[in-house]
DNA sequence: GTCGATTTCAAACGTATGTTTCAAACAGAC
DNA sequence: GTCTGTTTGAAACATACGTTTGAAATCGAC
């Protein structure tokens, strides 16, 4: 068997078994039996199966962050000076995603899930492995959107930021057995980057609300102006 | 011990515990030892884990389903004849979910993170159980919200119905320790109420915004062939 | 108080998990 | 070909899980 493409086989069948069925739910005897590899190979390569989680996050999350933050400097280049919009924000980073080289077709899909997952299921030691690793990009990515919404409070550009991460993440994480729930026969088959194309306006919208009323309109129990 | 407190123990311990850690990270001895009660309690009591679950769910969604269906009575009578507005439902939605009676302060929150689980840890059983017990409640709000948006085509409806749900069922599934990656030392208390308050504006004004543009704004900085 | 049904309890069962072991197979360098 | 370090393989290990068991305790009705 060449070099350890033994390695290359377990990432793939646990990444996409991870983000079919979570990680709890996965099994490495599920992972190491559709990779056709030993059970042991996980733990002798990987050393544990908290530490191939963070591989299958790093092996794309590098790459990720690497094409991100050049997207980032492009973007910022091309301002000079001026702080780039929050379309122009959020479309460098949906951009860096779908251009993302991928492995097969599932790419990206499989990439947005486990990012839901990885912040919806509640694993202490991957989150300290994402915070670790990548909190720059993540950094710059919040500092860009502060610069765009100059307009909004730091709780509410707060709050409108973790609706934004929560529509992405979750649209992006819930499989395709959920979607029957609301898939009312219109049975189209739609692609990830017409999903995006479809997210940004709607988080552009939303991010860009008139003034949040905290107590909901008096008059009317329900009318807003 | 009276009656079955049991019973409202173990439903308890168990809320918490899986709103706080999920399902199948939460095992039958954290929740009997939380609730002081013998590990085979929940098994007579309940007859397996996931119904446990079941339990767990229907003990706040089947009042909670009755408060909405009567909310949306008292708003369609309201607007006799006319459909009610996407504002109107959303708060319609949002009020009821804020004014259940609470078992405690942390109820609301709880019941939200539920939510968001159920949504997004892939149980088929619960799914199954949910879509069967409730899906009356469900489609009508789904009716209201097509009715509230007819300017939407199907597909751009269907998918920012994702958006909404997303938004909401993640930011209220965040655990707390996740919000620490965003929390910038802001360390403003919020409550559900004041997260609605914040949320309902965004939905509404992604869920009515310009229409979606399937090739990003050609003439700004990311152009897409 | 007695009886019958219901509920609790400690203990065990069977199974599945992550991990370890150690011998066999293999690789490349000499 | 032989030797050395790396990788694979089958089997076992220890642990945790959900569930079951059967006897003890508890309760309500008579």
């Amino acid at each position: 068997m060449a070099q350890s493409d033994t390695v290359d086989r377990i990432l793939d069948a646990a990444e996409e078994l991870f983000a079919d069925r979570g990680f709890s739910e996965t099994s490495l005897r599920m992972i190491t039996s559709k990779a056709k590899v030993n059970l042991a190979a996980v733990n002798y390569h990987f050393g544990s199966k908290n530490a191939l989680i963070h591989a299958v996050f790093a092996r794309f999350l590098t790459p990720f962050s690497a094409t991100l933050e050049s997207a980032f400097d492009d973007l910022e280049e091309r301002c000079d000076g001026k702080p780039p919009t929050l379309n122009q924000t959020l479309w460098a980073l949906t951009e860096s995603a779908v251009r993302m080289p991928q492995r097969n077709e599932k790419g990206i899909s499989i990439f947005m899930r486990l990012l839901g997952l990885a912040y919806t299921q509640s694993q202490g030691h991957l989150r300290k492995f994402l915070e670790q690793e990548y909190t720059e990009s993540f950094s710059r990515f919040m500092r860009l959107l502060k610069e765009a919404t100059p307009q909004l409070s730091s709780v509410d550009r707060y709050w409108r930021i973790q609706f934004m991460l929560g529509a992405t993440a979750f649209t992006m994480s819930s499989s395709d057995a959920l979607r029957d729930i609301l898939q009312n026969k219109l049975g189209v088959e739609t692609t990830v980057q017409e999903i995006a194309a479809r997210l940004v306006p709607f988080l552009a919208a939303g991010m860009q609300a008139e003034d949040t009323v905290l107590i909901p309109p008096a008059g009317s129990n329900v009318s807003v102006a």
